[in-house]
DNA sequence: TCAATTTGACCATA
DNA sequence: TATGGTCAAATTGA
């Protein structure tokens, strides 16, 4: 059986392939008949990613105990902070969601937009020991869905930026498994891929619009995709930074994870 | 026109 | 009373 890792770098590197091919389309067949590839393509890469993503939560989910050791090693670069089981006495409201028992913290120098979920902003406040501002944020599908995923973004630093990206809760929505519904063909990444992205309630597609717009913008970076050899490195930054949040390293072998 | 964001007010808690 | 978190009306932008 295929570790995670696996399956992820499987993923990953297919769609690295199909946008690869992107390229060399766009490339050498700018105005040609091909759009209708280009767009599978693209749409190809979409769901790589969103996989890729999908497998990465979950693993990180069900091996929260060993990122947590993981996390706690002073050689680590990964500056994703749990503390599920820290105690916390720091002053304020006994219902703090930092003191909540599912929340991940991830510092980046740059605050993650995109993270592979969409978020809708509900309020920004001041907060009284910083300097900066902390924005909240909600999934898009707290009322359809009824998920209650949350997170924080804040500014912790001007001089390098750095910012702290604060997750609450688990995601209950069905983005992913909207992706899921997509057949697709994975034994040849040289392939073209045809996907449907019919759905069968209209009333979401103004979301799933959303959703695919924010995925392309995700995967923008592939004019480099010749010199990407790292998942960083193909993947937007945010994109990169959100997988490490979850705690994902690609240097790490399954054996770390069991 | 509609959806997303901003921002001041309000609420819960220490 | 101070503070962090959330709500919801106002504003903005596509």
């Amino acid at each position: 059986m295929k570790s995670c890792q696996q399956k992820v770098m499987e993923k990953l590197l297919h769609g690295h392939g199909c946008a690869n091919q992107l390229k060399l389309i766009m490339d050498h067949h700018a105005e040609s008949d091909s759009s209708m590839e280009r767009e599978d393509l693209a749409k190809s890469v979409l769901h790589c990613f969103s996989d890729a993503l999908s497998i990465l939560i979950d693993t990180n989910d069900h091996h929260q105990d060993d990122d947590q050791s993981y996390n706690s090693s002073p050689q680590d670069s990964s500056h994703v902070l749990e503390s599920s089981r820290k105690p916390l006495h720091k002053r304020g409201r006994k219902t703090s969601m930092a003191e909540s028992s599912d929340y991940r913290r991830h510092e980046s120098p740059n605050p993650i937009y995109h993270d592979g979920f969409l978020w809708r902003k509900y309020g920004q406040k001041q907060i009284k020991e910083s300097n900066h501002q902390r924005s909240y944020y909600k999934c898009a599908y707290t009322q359809d869905q009824k998920c209650e995923a949350k997170k924080q973004v804040q500014m912790i630093q001007n001089n390098p930026p750095l910012y702290s990206t604060t997750y609450f809760g688990r995601h209950t929505c069905q983005l992913h498994q909207a992706f899921e519904t997509f057949p697709i063909d994975t034994s040849d990444p040289q392939d073209s891929h045809m996907i449907r992205f019919d759905h069968p309630d209209s009333s979401t597609h103004r979301h799933q619009n959303q959703i695919i717009h924010l995925k392309v913008e995700q995967m923008m970076p592939s004019e480099k995709a010749e010199e990407w050899s790292s998942p960083s490195e193909y993947m937007s930054s945010e994109v990169a930074c959100a997988v490490e949040a979850f705690g994902f390293n690609p240097a790490r072998t399954s054996s770390d994870l069991s």
